[in-house]
Formats: C-alpha cells, sequence, structure tokens
DNA sequence: AGGGTTAGGTCAAACGTTTGACCCGGAAGA
DNA sequence: TCTTCCGGGTCAAACGTTTGACCTAACCCT
C-alpha cells in the first residue's frame, strides 16, 4: 500500500543507478549508452514500483506538456463529436492527450485563463473563434493554433473541407432527381460554412441552368431549422412551392423536417430533403434522411496532426481532400407532376 | 512583439518587489501585509507584461493541477453531452480545466498512461469502469474518482440518478393510459442502469397488477434499438402483441421506433414508446417521442463538486435527488381496442 | 531606555525532470 | 609507452512557482 509518489530518484535508488539514466531509459533516448544488464535492472524497479513520469516536472523542464486543446460550440451537436473523435484518436497515436472544451456558458478568453500558460501545446478551433483578437491573443502566447473548417477574416491558419463540393452534391442529386426549384436553408450568415455551402448551391444552380430559389438562413440547431422552413413553405407563392430543399447542416435539417410536416405537406411526396453531414442517427429518422458525408473524423485528425509540427508563425491554409458522398435515403425523391 | 515566456521574476524585476511578493499578490495570499500602492505596482506590472502563471511550474509546486478528467464511452452519444456540459460548467465555476477523453479506440488504462502521474486532481467515470481493479489502480495513484451513474461490484464510490423512479414514472404513464400489455426493451446487461431501470420497470408493473410483457435487453444504440424491437414483435404471439414498450434508454427508443415502422405498425396507434432521457432531437422525430427527463447535467455538475472535496479513500454513495419528469410528446397514446 | 509588536516585505529551499558536460577505466592504435 | 577513443555511466544546473522562515525599521507601551 504505496501512498506516497514514487519519483525518478526511487527508482535510480533502487536500481543502482543515476537518475539520469532512468530518465533516458525511460525516455529511450538514442544517445545512452548502457549494458543490457543495467537497462533490465532500471525496468525492473519502473515496473516494481510502479513508477510513472510526474508530467509537471517533465512539462516545466521541456516546456512542452503533451496535450492539445480542441475547442468547440458545444458539445450537444453530434457533428464535432465526429471531429472529436479523429482528433482525439491522433492526438493518442502521438502520446498527446486531448482535452476539448466548448463556448457554452464561457467564452474562448475565459478557457485561455483556465487553462493557463503551459497547459497545452496547441489548440483546435472548431466552428468558433469569430473573435479576430483571438488570433493575436494565442500568437503573443506563442501557441501554435488552428481554425477548423472556419476561417476568420484575414486569417490564414485554417483546415477546412470542400463544403462547396459537398454541396454541389447534394444540388447535382435533386438536379437528377428532376427537380427544378430547389430552394435553399442555409446556415448562420456569420459562420463561414454556410456561405461555403451557399456559394457551392449557387455554383450548382447555375451550372444546372436554374434559378435559385428561395434561400433562408438559420442557425445549425432543429429549432431553428424548424422555424426556417416554415417560413421558406409560407412565403413561397400558390404553385411555385419549391420541391426541393438543400439544407446546409444535418442539424437544421431534422427541424426542417418537422417544418414540413407541420405545413401538412409529406417528405418526399412533396418536399424532398438533403441535408450536408452523415450521422448514425439520419437512417432512422422518418423518412430517413439523405445526407452529403463528409470525412469529420479525419479533419479532426489532419487538424492536431499538422498542429504537431506546426511553427506558431506558420501559415496553414488547406482544403481537406477526402471522400465526400452522397448517401442516399428515403427523404430524397423525384418531384410531384 | 514578445515572444520569451513572461515569468514572475521578470513581473517582479519590473515592480521592484520580490517574486515572493507576486507569487502572493497572483494568488490573493490573505496573509500577505502589502502597501495599497506597492500591489497596484505589481498588478500593473502583470497587466503590463501580459504574466500568465506557468501551470506546470505551479503543479510541481503544490502537487495540484486544477484539471478534472472525465471519461466516458462516446462522444457520439448525446446522453453524454448534458453530462458534459453540467460538469465543466462546474468545473469552470471552481477555476477547473475538465478534460473528457473516451473509451473510443483505446481503453481506460491506457488514457491513464498518457494522463500519466500529476496531470489531474481527480476523475470522473461515466457509464464506464466495469474494470474491477482499476479502482484499485487508481486508489495506489491517490487520485480521486468517481463513478457516475454507474456502480460497479463491490465499489462504493458513486452517484446515481433514480433511474427506478424514472422507469416507474413512464410506467405509469402507459398504465394511465390504459395500457396492460407493456414491453421492456433493456439496456445491455452488464449496464447497471439498465439493471436499475428493469428493475423499475418490474416493480412498476407489479404494482399495477400486471403480468411483465416480454422482455429483450439492446445496447444503447439505434442500431441496437431497431433490432431488438424486431424481435420483441416478432416473438409475440398473435393477438398478444405489446401495446406499449417502455425502453431504457433515447439512442435505443430512436432505433426501436424504426423497428417498429419496419414491422408495418404505427407509432402510437399501434405500439406507444417511451424512454429515458429526454434530448432536444426527441420534439423533432416522428413522431416526437415521449421521455423522462433526467437530471443528467446536475449529475455532472455534482459528480465534479463531490470530487472537489474528496478524500482519496472517502466512500460516496449517493442518489441525486432531482426533478424526473415524464415529457409526453406523441409517441405515446391509448392503446387500440 | 528597553522590549514587544506590526507592517511590509525578502530569502531560499523545495517540487521532479531533463540534458549538456564531464568523468573513469580499459582497449586499441601509433 | 603514450595518446585516443569509447563504453558506460555520473553531475548538477536549470525550468517557474510556492511558502515557511526570516529580516528590518518604525512605532507603542511601560
Amino acid at each position: 500500500m504505496k501512498r506516497t509518489r514514487v519519483t525518478l530518484a526511487d527508482v535510480a535508488a533502487m536500481a543502482r543507478v543515476d537518475r539520469a539514466v532512468v530518465s533516458r531509459v525511460v525516455n529511450k533516448d538514442p544517445t545512452l549508452n548502457i549494458r543490457q544488464e543495467t537497462r533490465e535492472r532500471v525496468l525492473a524497479a519502473i515496473e516494481e514500483l510502479g513508477y510513472r513520469p510526474n508530467v509537471a516536472a517533465r512539462s516545466l523542464r521541456t516546456s512542452r506538456a503533451h496535450m492539445f486543446g480542441l475547442f468547440i460550440p458545444d458539445f450537444a451537436n453530434p457533428v464535432y463529436a465526429e471531429i472529436i473523435k479523429g482528433a482525439e484518436a491522433e492526438a493518442a497515436a502521438r502520446g498527446y492527450v486531448l482535452v476539448t472544451g466548448s463556448a457554452t456558458g464561457a467564452g474562448l478568453g475565459e478557457y485561455m485563463d483556465r487553462i493557463g500558460q503551459g497547459r497545452i501545446d496547441g489548440l483546435l478551433l472548431a466552428g468558433t473563434g469569430e473573435d479576430a483578437d483571438l488570433a493575436a491573443q494565442l500568437d503573443q502566447a506563442a501557441i501554435p493554433w488552428l481554425m477548423l473548417n472556419n476561417r476568420s477574416q484575414g486569417v490564414k491558419r485554417y483546415v477546412i473541407l470542400d463544403d462547396q463540393r459537398a454541396a454541389a452534391l447534394a444540388v447535382e442529386h435533386l438536379v437528377g432527381l428532376g427537380h427544378r426549384r430547389i430552394a435553399h436553408l442555409a446556415g448562420p450568415s456569420r459562420a463561414d460554412t454556410a456561405a461555403r455551402r451557399s456559394a457551392g448551391y449557387s455554383a450548382a444552380m447555375r451550372d444546372a441552368g436554374l434559378p435559385e430559389g428561395p434561400i433562408t438562413a438559420a442557425d445549425y440547431t432543429p429549432a431553428g431549422g424548424a422555424a426556417a422552413m416554415a417560413r421558406l413553405l409560407a412565403d413561397a407563392p400558390e404553385g411555385e412551392r419549391p420541391t426541393a430543399v438543400f439544407v446546409a447542416n444535418v442539424a437544421s435539417a431534422i427541424g426542417a423536417m418537422e417544418g414540413v410536416r407541420a405545413a401538412g405537406l409529406e417528405i418526399p411526396r412533396d418536399v424532398s430533403i438533403v441535408a450536408v453531414h452523415d450521422l448514425d442517427l439520419a437512417s432512422y429518422l422518418n423518412p430517413a434522411l439523405t445526407t452529403v458525408r463528409m470525412p469529420l473524423a479525419e479533419l479532426g485528425r489532419r487538424g492536431v496532426s499538422l498542429l504537431g509540427g506546426l511553427d506558431p508563425d506558420a501559415t496553414v491554409a488547406e482544403v481537406l481532400a477526402g471522400p465526400i458522398e452522397l448517401i442516399h435515403r428515403r427523404s430524397t425523391a423525384p418531384p410531384p407532376r
């Protein structure tokens, strides 16, 4: 029943070597010359005492915390769950711990205060960080950071997905089914993803030779989606109601589906719906939702991996290449005649 | 453009005092006697230099990391999102950082290795940790821990919700609507919550003078729920099909609803469904799902708060009192005649 | 005048690692 | 025989805070 922390010194004493040797053994220092027998004595002592390096001391000395931060707007949004998973896996593979914080209740500023100095080696900002002078603050603390799936004006340190192509894929799917009046339920106007998806929508409509249908914005929540869909349907002149809607985000889409039903219409008979981001959940909705799957986990992974070898001053502007795929389910069908 | 880290010594030099003074000012040491004017000089220097305490050095000295860990099975399960929110808020209020890790891809053991020693001051285990000797391992590292909504055999260090009452509430709701054949779609057999909810179901059925309907187990995922519901309906003899199902978890319930539809039945006309745990999402399902709301965020909050002042050897066995409430939506209705 | 108290600080030893510099004995090369 | 080199380690100075102990001048009390 050991209660007192075991330190390098304890291990060194037991193995009858210097602390330095133990340290180098633990860290697998390649410059270390050591007899096999000695190494085994050290390893045995470590095992016997149950030694684990003290992270604080190590960080203090090396000024690396072996920890990355990830800041997201809200844990309840399952889209971020995917990103977290990818980021966590990559961090683990590199021997790092990932600490995920959310904006719920406190801003990034307050969060950074709690994080303090020297606790994390890099910060990933997912879908958040409109704050422009935040960048300055992070730069001053000399901590590398990277925006995920989001760009701030003037800030060149991000990796994003090809939202335009995703939007195009969705629109082309609808066009292929025969739809001509395709509306767009966009994301919140400050969100960069919303802008990119809207741009993709516009381009695809133009390519198809179709006029842009009505466009409404909503935040990325079911409630927002429901309200926006209600507006969209109410505003459409009789006989010109869109036969399909491209929704910028799956969370909105869940609400949007309810909006359609509330208007007394049926999916996909009267209105087809397709949304960006695939979730497990999508196949269990009623009807199952057609989506565009984006490599979200890959985004998290790539973010961590870039952060790993990032110069605090480096510029990163990457569009992550990765499979973007339309998952056809029941919520899209040919338009009514 | 400062690049070099600002330390106590820099602040002390600028304010022309000893580092000790700065330290005590930063930490608001009440035993410190200091002239108002000096204090202001120190604060000004801190502000001017943008000083932030180095967490590693501080932890090393005080052996407190000001960080709590929370370990969950999976970020994708929105039930945990609620718990995380509560825990994070409480941690923030106490000036702590919360680091949340998931079991996806790596077990708790590997996670603890990455965490190392001295990085966290306490660990919350939510819905995970069947591992009995894990407790021993944590105890040896002298780090306080607590199970959330989960009990391991023989382990007396947990806070749980009143799942029995939640189950009873659900069953009573169904009975009140006139149902007599009420089935139970339980959780996975190793999960403690599953056992508690099943017990609640049994007790409530007994109290109502009803025979227990068929019972099937499923894990807490939509896919599992769908499969289990299919079994449940297929196994029921003609004419004795249950008219209502109490589902142990909302994630399973989402799949279960699909299972009902797949069998060619309609909710709630043919089968009523009620599940434990409320989510935003529930009101947007089709039909909207009747649920029992549990104080999940409160559970997270309470967990952190207990962890805060916990003796590593203390025993904790608490059933969190908090509002448990039936949210009646469209998925439950009187049985067919 | 001498002792005690207080306000307002200063001093320095930890905390547990890491890491460049150094050391020593023996073998090999000149 | 002398130098060099190498294997196999040892030494000790940081890293940035915290905190108990200590110091000094000024003031008060008797």
